[in-house]
DNA sequence: GACAGAACAGCTGCATACAGCTTAACTCCA
DNA sequence: TGGAGTTAAGCTGTATGCAGCTGTTCTGTC
């Protein structure tokens, strides 16, 4: 009765799964850097392994081939592609400015269900830094980003959003690899002044506070890759 | 040995189109408003028009499914979406924003083909003021947006560029049907100025120029349907 | 005549079979 | 043994048939 929806996240095992699910999956496989780059995403493969043809899986890719991290080559396979250091960098560039914008168009007032969301992921994240590990840091990051969408009030800034992080989540996730506990706090730092900002029901405060972490993260990414 | 690309932009008399083609084209009319909102674009009738089976229809379909433009239920079709009056709202304010931000974020210096080609739409669009109609407008905007696309240095901010301006692109055909030539002479104006900017090879100014004519276009959108 | 119910037509979602392309391995010859 | 040509395996792209869902229409009853 209580388990509608993201429930299994990463698990298949149940039944039938339709297109809509795979996508998220298999975005969410890309992500956590379970598809490296150059990995070959074969779609008979994934097929069997989600109970279903070809077909469902061939439509996830197809929905999800506009962000850029597949690409299907006809004979070969489709592959995960691994964004140059120029995209990356455009991409953490877009998302400074639109993180600006998230208190300036449309803006939403955050309210008490945001802030106890946050209290919730603050939680989860001080009981991650017990025992840290980039897969549970990731998630919770991707619950923090799932949580940012529904404060984002203009529906075209918010699909921009979700478009670039999905483009630079498995960046991310790299860092995550090699800094280890220390994005954790930094993490935690993100959710304290996030919640300062929704207690006061400050959406440009809470533009400004992501857009400083999203400067930190590109800071780092810039120093370990680029 | 012209004909390589863009020279049978509606049409399909040719021989045997493949998904990114009908991609192409489905989005053209949506712009063009030949399916109009709450047309059902039946997968067979296209199939059968553009020579294929339903595969292919069904993988172009899904891949500009994230747009909004369009979308399928089961058992009744694949319907053209209306953008709400809010929605509209939100596309023109983002691409206010980016409008601002091809100048700021990994600007290109614009250069003489650039040049040429608004030359050659300025010519077009005066061409087109002696008996003024909308489809040929749109598709005159349409090369236009090819071309500053053109001269967006940054990635991410290019593919959001794109997909604002088919969310916006039919509204604007709808402007265009109303006001008539004054939006060509619009038009008109703001080539000039485009051209100007590019004379002098400053991204920052083509980028001002831009958000301006939208905040225009975005005026009488406001008055003529929201 | 009006309304409830059932049958029907039509569409998308899915399954399966086939064709075309690409890569890699394998063979044959020098 | 090295190399060019050929063959074979495997993947995506496409075609086609079937199942499930939805809206409509027709029928039977009150």
């Amino acid at each position: 009765m209580n388990h509608d929806a993201a429930s299994t996240p990463p698990l298949a095992a149940d039944k039938k799964m339709d297109a809509v699910d795979i996508q998220r999956v298999l975005l969410e496989r890309i992500c956590l850097l379970r598809y490296k780059p150059d990995d070959q995403l074969k779609e008979a493969l994934l097929a069997a392994e989600f109970g279903v043809s070809r077909t469902p899986v061939r439509d996830a890719l197809n929905r999800i081939s506009h962000l850029g991290l597949i690409e299907s080559r006809n004979g070969v396979g489709t592959v995960v592609m691994q964004l140059s250091a120029e995209q990356i960098q455009h991409v953490y560039e877009m998302r400074l400015e639109l993180a600006s914008l998230i208190g300036r168009v449309s803006p939403i007032t955050p309210g008490p269900a945001h802030l106890t969301a946050l209290l919730s992921l603050l939680e989860d994240a001080r009981v991650l830094q017990q025992s840290f590990d980039p897969d549970g840091y990731v998630l919770i990051n991707h619950r923090l980003n799932a949580l940012i969408v529904t404060m984002i009030g203009n529906q075209s800034l918010r699909a921009m959003w979700q478009q670039t992080y999905f483009q630079a989540a498995s960046t991310w996730y790299r860092v995550a690899e090699l800094l280890g506990p220390a994005v954790g706090d930094t993490l935690i730092n993100e959710l304290s002044e996030l919640i300062e900002a929704v207690k006061m029901g400050d959406a440009e405060a809470l533009g400004y506070v992501e857009r400083v972490h999203i400067n930190y993260g590109y800071t780092k990414v810039k120093q370990l890759f680029l």
